[in-house]
DNA sequence: AAAAAAC
């Protein structure tokens, strides 16, 4: 079997994964790491969990090793694309790990946060950039980054890039970059228009492939529930109730619907918060960090967290809406049962999401079981639900605005309700910065405040399939959270003598 | 259709 130690990774680079007390490779690394060592380009099919980022960060490392240099000022060496800023924060904590024993610098970038800092720390250049693409360009037109030195592209997640419509950032950024470079491409999947970016933009490159699309993580207990839409929450609730959950990732089809599934578990006294992209990225910021340093156990979010957000010991992913795209579905439970751990993946299916559902069965080739309620639930009737819901939209907030009532012209400008503060001007920066004023807790976060006027009536629809309940099989406990659970604070790599 | 992404 191949050991990290059989690549002729550098030392420095070796010690910090014997630190972090990784011995063997992933498939995904064990394919990539040798020809992204030798400078090769490379396309690689894998889904996030499978050890991709250590696949290009410790290939990249090494290489740096080799041909120290400084970066040329307002430039990087080494620039990586990312989809969400969640990721690209990921993604440089990860260099920053593995690096830990180089003197290289290694920064972040990307929207919501103020920009000056972020220009300050390209200023004398870095080694890594970890960028979005939105705020890459932005930098690009102030004249506060350069790309004509980069020396390796790496384009994280490709096929979430190209459907967020990133494609034309993405060929203005290529455009730019030196034709001399080692490109490194990876995508969940390999649609059409991704092979034909990877055509374009990759030379001669080591094709790697682990995962087939579509495989859902061995380990994590799959069942779905059947509840009409005014059940889900009562559902969620009960489900919640059960203190063995220490972590659960509660996924949503709308940033909307997140937000309401926070306000019913908090009506119920159950601390959660929610994750989407109408958050100001502080809150954003917050919340994540609340939720891996176990002060909130329950996380609420849409796709945004689907993909890449790597949280240790995440013991259950509850879909509260099915995604209307089987990928999704397997990106989704990809959360739980990470590092060798056990999840349980469960998900609601109304009548409208059956389609859904076989969508998502027929893409994975399994059969989904299904589940009855939990023991001693019994939902609200159709009618209930929806008495309830209407008494809920004339039921006053507590900023005294009716739920329903929008915030303002433009809710998401001021996501949080802060008056006289907009998103750009508030947090940390998104620079790597040793993360001095983070909360740790997300106990002052502001109360999501974007409410939504929809009425809540049930749409009925004749039901299709009927499935056949069965027993819930035995829970798995929720794993313990391994050390801190956050990790330490992502710092500079603070630049020592070059050799 | 909704998701995220620059200001």
């Amino acid at each position: 079997m191949t050991q990290f130690t059989d690549f002729g990774l550098a030392q420095p680079v070796l010690r910090a994964l014997e630190e972090a007390g990784y011995k063997s490779p992933t498939p995904i690394q064990a394919q990539a790491i040798a020809p992204a060592m030798q400078g090769r380009d490379l396309c690689g099919i894998a889904q996030t969990g499978t050890g991709k980022t250590a696949a290009f960060a410790l290939p990249i490392l090494h290489r740096l090793a080799e041909t120290p240099r400084r970066p040329i000022r307002r430039g990087c060496r080494v620039l990586v694309l990312s989809p969400t800023r969640e990721l690209a924060n990921q993604i440089a904590e990860n260099f920053s790990d593995y690096g830990k024993y180089l003197s290289f610098t290694n920064t972040v970038v990307f929207g919501g946060v103020t920009i000056s800092r972020q220009e300050k720390a390209l200023a004398n250049g870095v080694d890594i950039l970890v960028a979005t693409p939105g705020r890459l360009m932005d930098l690009i037109e102030r004249r506060s980054l350069t790309l004509e030195a980069v020396e390796i592209l790496v384009l994280d997640e490709a096929d979430q890039m190209l459907d967020l419509g990133f494609i034309h950032a993405l060929k203005r950024i290529v455009k730019m970059l030196p034709k001399e470079r080692q490109s490194l491409f990876f995508s969940a999947t390999m649609p059409k228009n991704i092979a034909s970016l990877a055509d374009q933009y990759l030379r001669d490159p080591v094709q790697v492939a682990v995962t087939p699309v579509a495989t859902t993580a061995e380990r994590v207990t799959q069942e779905v529930i059947f509840a009409h839409t005014g059940a889900k929450q009562a559902l969620l609730n009960h489900i919640l109730r059960d203190p063995a959950i220490e972590r659960v990732l509660v996924f949503t089809r709308t940033k909307h619907g997140a937000d309401r599934v926070v306000r019913g578990l908090e009506k119920v006294s159950i601390n959660a918060s929610a994750i989407h992209g109408n958050k100001s990225q502080p809150q954003r910021e917050r919340a994540l960090a609340a939720f891996k340093d176990g002060s909130c156990r329950v996380l609420v979010a849409t796709d945004i967290a689907a993909r890449g957000i790597d949280v240790e010991a995440v013991s259950h992913v509850i879909n509260y809406d099915l995604p209307n795209v089987p990928e999704s579905y397997v990106h989704r439970i990809g959360r739980t049962a990470r590092a060798g751990a056990n999840g349980l993946a469960i998900s609601f299916c109304n009548d409208e999401e059956k389609a859904y559902l076989r969508d998502i069965e027929r893409t994975t080739r399994q059969k989904i079981p299904v589940a009855g309620f939990p023991e001693g639930f019994s939902p609200p009737s159709r009618q209930e639900a929806a008495d309830n819901a209407q008494a809920e939209e004339r039921r006053p907030a507590p900023n005294g605005q009716r739920p329903g009532q929008r915030q303002g012209q433009r809710p998401s400008s001021r996501p949080g309700g802060r008056p006289g503060q907009g998103r750009g001007f508030e947090g940390r920066g998104g620079e790597n910065r040793g993360g001095a004023g983070r909360p740790a807790r997300a106990d002052g976060a502001p109360r999501p405040q974007e409410n939504r006027g929809e009425p809540r009536g049930e749409r009925r629809q004749a039901a299709p399939a009927e499935h056949r309940s069965e027993p819930r099989g035995e829970r798995p406990r929720a794993p313990r959270p391994q050390g801190s659970g956050e990790g330490r604070a992502i710092g500079w790599l603070d630049r020592g003598p070059r050799s």
